[in-house]
RNA sequence: GGGCGCUUAGCUCAGUUGGUUAGAGCAUCUCUUUUACAAGGAGAGGGUCGGGGGUUCGAAUCCCUCAGCGCCCACCA
């Protein structure tokens, strides 16, 4: 510790308060820590020799809540631990910024809204600043002059979340920090897609899309989630061709059967099995559509035939797929049925019918068939009202619709059975924490039903880096794009040129128009490991540190976030993007129900840390077993203050004490066997840590931490104080289990630890070497059974205290005389232990008894209390 | 419908290859304040380990089964 250079650590003079304390410790230590650099990545480290972590980056749009300060913490006791391991720990921080909640909340602040076809203004000032009167509407502007709004804004609030993750005390290196929609992360979020491009893993098609009618947009399989809707069954008669009657089915969507291009029932339905290769003429439209076999219908599901829409669900897309269907698409972008009927309505009746819902939402046109449908005779009963679920995509507000858009994808298995085996194999090839995390992604993956659809009808995110021929005709020749060069990356094709152009050639026949569209942010937080490694532009940094060796990140993002990282590293980079992912669980209030605003049940982690102090909320957040939700509990957060404050308190009374022979061996049997119990803490907690596991770290510390002040301090502090033969052999034992206990905190408590720490060394406990079993015993004797010496000592005390306590006086009543009976190898234990026995006790005369029974009896005579 | 997790004291949870009498914290009650700590300390009460069956000398722990809760996914005419 000496060689440490002076001017790195001024910590305070070395002396002990006298009166220890924990308010405004967290300031000091940040400053410090700031000053002298301790969470600085070494550039210089070597592979081996790194600890590399693949942050999720929060999104900054709002405040920091209780749920990122739970699950920040687990890893940062894991990176604290493994900086004290002597690695060189990457530990970045990233913002993402790159999405809608940001899009939404610029469009707000500054009363603008972002249109690619609006030319790039160098010397744009935005109209307003957070006071955009109501009413006004939105000032169209460039997608580079919204990103340039869009940084300027969450610069703000990143400050703030930096503020708070400072606060609580995160070793991030900032001189790492990214963002999602910085040039870095756009450069690699395009030269990504170019790569899977020129590889064919990426790849535009014209295809059913599942959309969302109010962000108009196509959405990704991952994004979906379903709703419970109120919805009803139509039983609806369709006319036989062959004039026989009719045929019922049974749907949800009526105002679909403008729509319909077939019904299909199973092959093996006996009932329907004479009108396979029928047709049938649909009601009010008066269109004739087959009737076909396929598996996928459902014997026992409404009346076992089904109307075949384009499109009404994923269903029939499949079977417009795979039964050659014609598309009769009614449905249109904006989720209004289309102004002109499909061209199969040949009939002034069905011309007629068809113009009552042109232009109208789903919703009305639902309506106004179904009236039409009852008065025509076709509807069958009234409708059953039910309950079912719908997809919806997760941020939008109403059922999603499928309409043909092209589209770009990249492969990620859902098409292809041995490319989806690679997925599976890939995750074989992580380590989770928890291992049965694993089988969400294998779940997920098994359950996947096309490609990953990356390109959104959004204005702002990043561009699709392409642009287009436009041939003679006037139309694009999206057969063959134009390319940028890595070089010019990153570009946004609505301003920026192909080679060999200008920009008086955009949209014009013989020139070029640049793709519409921007990426899905998963497509860029995708490569988050290659943005904040810098694979782009420091190949010598990223070879250093990737594949990462850890992910942590929430369960609810296992199909998305990390399937995804998963995806693009297996193309990049042929192996999986890090050695281990940490699944952390979710923070429930204390009712066990999600937080969330709308509840009124969020408190501000500022607020906590001012009433707990930092590492208290850090304690209750890593005593949480990994990947298990957990309950916000204030009661925790009390005991994590009470543990801190203990530990000011025993590291006073110990450092406290003379140690005038630092050199001095423990040889007191008491001493030797707590050093040895510690040396098993220490290496269960190290196992522990290892495996990501910081709660089981914490508990076995904690566990021993409490023995060690009750019972093994209480029993030596008497020898101690002495200044006797054996008094060596207690301070010294005191100050090596102190030491070893303060390391063994560190990572969990980082501040009162460092607190303690500078009371008596010269450097910061963070860039102290983990402690060891070595070193704690290395010039000890071996010992027998120490936990039997530990237990049998402890048995003795317990007795002698309880009969204290029913004797309802207090601890220092003496004790006249003791019988201890026990067998002959429990007193031989005892007997070694006697003096500090005698201390703690205060024993005077002591008699011992052998006799056969396992169980050791005490029998306690109080010495006369003078009660004054 | 498939998968995963959970179910242990009033509450929140430990209990890691099966092993004495199942633990901790909080809460409750009793006792205890001049030598590290009252934001302390010493103790007490409180549990048929979700139900049932099995394996074993021995099961909270392993197997089967049922139930409840939660999550992920699929289906959803």
């Amino acid at each position: 510790m000496s060689d440490t250079p002076d001017h790195k650590f001024s910590a305070p003079e070395m002396r002990v308060p006298d009166k220890p304390g924990l308010e405004n410790i967290e300031a000091r230590w940040i400053e410090t820590w700031d000053r002298i650099g301790i969470n600085s990545f070494d550039r210089s480290a070597q592979r081996d020799n790194i600890f590399s972590i693949d942050t999720p980056p929060p999104s900054v749009s709002g405040s920091l809540h209780m749920g990122q300060v739970f699950s920040y913490t687990h890893t940062d006791a894991v990176a604290r631990f493994w900086r004290m391991r002597g690695k060189s720990v990457f530990y970045p921080m990233g913002w993402d910024d790159n999405g809608l909640p940001t899009e939404r909340r610029v469009q707000n602040y500054f009363g603008v809204s972002c249109d690619p076809t609006v030319p790039f203004d160098p010397s744009f000032t935005p109209p307003f600043n957070g006071d955009v009167p109501k009413g006004h509407r939105n000032t169209a502007i460039s997608r580079p002059n919204f990103i340039q709004l869009c940084e300027q804004l969450t610069s703000q609030d990143e400050k703030i979340f930096e503020v708070l993750f400072r606060r609580l005390g995160l070793s991030v290196d900032w001189s790492l920090l990214y963002t999602t929609i910085g040039d870095r992360a756009r450069r690699t979020s395009q030269q990504g897609f170019l790569n899977n491009l020129a590889r064919g893993e990426a790849y535009p098609q014209e295809a059913p899309t599942l959309w969302d009618v109010d962000f108009g947009t196509a959405v990704a399989q991952a994004e979906l989630e379903d709703r419970e809707r109120p919805g009803a069954y139509h039983s609806i008669a369709f006319a036989r061709g062959d004039g026989n009657g009719d045929v019922i089915i049974e749907t949800t969507r009526p105002e679909l059967i403008a729509a319909c291009v077939a019904l299909v029932a199973h092959p093996d339905d006996p009932r329907y099995s004479s009108l396979i290769g029928q047709t049938v003429r649909t009601p009010l439209f008066d269109v004739e559509v087959p009737v076909l076999s396929h598996q996928l219908a459902q014997i026992d599901k409404g009346t076992g035939i089904a109307m075949v829409c384009t499109f009404g669900d994923l269903t029939d897309v499949i079977w417009w797929r795979e039964l050659n269907l014609p598309a009769r698409v009614i449905i249109g972008r904006d989720g209004r049925i289309l102004a002109d009927a499909p061209e199969a309505m040949g009939s002034a009746s069905a011309r007629d019918a068809y113009s009552q819902i042109a232009g109208k939402t789903v919703k009305q046109a639902q309506t106004i068939c179904v009236d039409m449908l009852r008065a025509s005779g076709s509807l069958r009963g009234e409708p059953r009202a039910i309950t079912h679920q719908v997809k919806f995509y997760e941020r939008g507000e109403r059922p999603l619709e499928i309409v043909s858009s092209r589209q770009w994808y990249i492969r990620n298995g859902g098409r292809d059975y041995a490319l989806r085996t690679a997925f599976i194999q890939r995750g074989t090839e992580l380590t989770w924490h928890p291992d049965f995390m694993e089988h969400r992604y294998d779940n997920w993956i098994e359950g996947l039903n096309g490609d990953w659809l990356i390109s959104r009808q959004r204005f702002f995110g990043v561009p699709i880096p392409l642009w287009y021929r436009i041939g003679a005709n006037g139309q694009p020749d999206y057969e063959s794009p134009l390319l940028p060069d890595s070089k010019q990356l990153p570009i946004d094709p609505s301003s920026d040129v192909p080679n060999g152009f200008d920009e008086s050639q955009r949209g014009r026949s013989g020139g070029f128009i640049g793709d519409p569209d921007v990426m899905d942010t998963w497509a860029t937080s995708s490569l988050t490991p290659q943005i904040a490694g810098h694979w782009i532009d420091d190949e010598n940094l990223f070879s250093r540190v990737f594949p990462m060796d850890m992910r942590p990140q929430a369960h609810e993002i296992i199909r998305t976030w990390l399937f995804s990282t998963v995806v693009r590293s297996h193309y990049e980079h042929g192996v999986v993007p890090w050695r281990n992912a940490a699944l952390s669980g979710w923070m429930l209030d204390p009712n066990h129900q999600k937080m969330s605003k709308s509840k009124g049940n969020i408190v501000t982690p500022a607020d906590l840390f001012d009433r707990y102090g930092s590492d208290a909320v850090r304690y209750w957040a890593t005593s949480a077993r990994p990947g298990v939700d957990t309950a916000f509990s204030e009661d925790q957060m009390k005991v994590g203050r009470k543990l801190a404050t203990k530990l000011l308190n025993l590291s006073k009374f110990v450092i406290g004490l003379d140690d005038a022979d630092a050199s001095a061996i423990p040889r007191q049997p008491i001493d030797v066997a707590m050093l040895h119990r510690l040396a098993r803490v220490v290496s269960e907690s190290t196992q522990a840590l290892e495996d990501f596991d910081y709660a089981r770290a914490l508990e076995r510390t904690e566990e021993f931490f409490w023995w060690f002040c009750d019972d093994y301090v209480e029993m030596v502090k008497t020898r101690a104080y002495e200044g006797m033969k054996d008094s060596a052999s207690a301070t010294t034992s005191l100050h090596r289990a102190l030491n070893t206990m303060q390391r063994l905190f560190a990572p969990m408590l980082p501040f009162v630890t460092e607190e303690v720490w500078s009371w008596w060394q010269a450097d910061s406990i963070h860039q102290n070497q983990w402690p060891s079993t070595g070193e704690l015993l290395a010039d000890i004797a071996e010992l027998g059974d120490y936990e039997e010496l530990l237990t049998t000592v402890g048995e003795v005390l317990s007795q002698i205290r309880r009969a204290k306590t029913e004797g309802k006086t207090s601890q220092r009543t003496a004790v006249e005389y003791l019988k201890i009976s026990a067998t002959e190898d429990q007193l031989e234990l005892i007997n070694s232990c006697m003096h500090d026995l005698r201390n703690a006790g205060g024993l005077d005369e002591v008699e011992t008894v052998t006799h056969d029974q396992n169980a050791i009896t005490v029998q306690v005579r109080l010495a006369p209390t003078s009660r004054s």
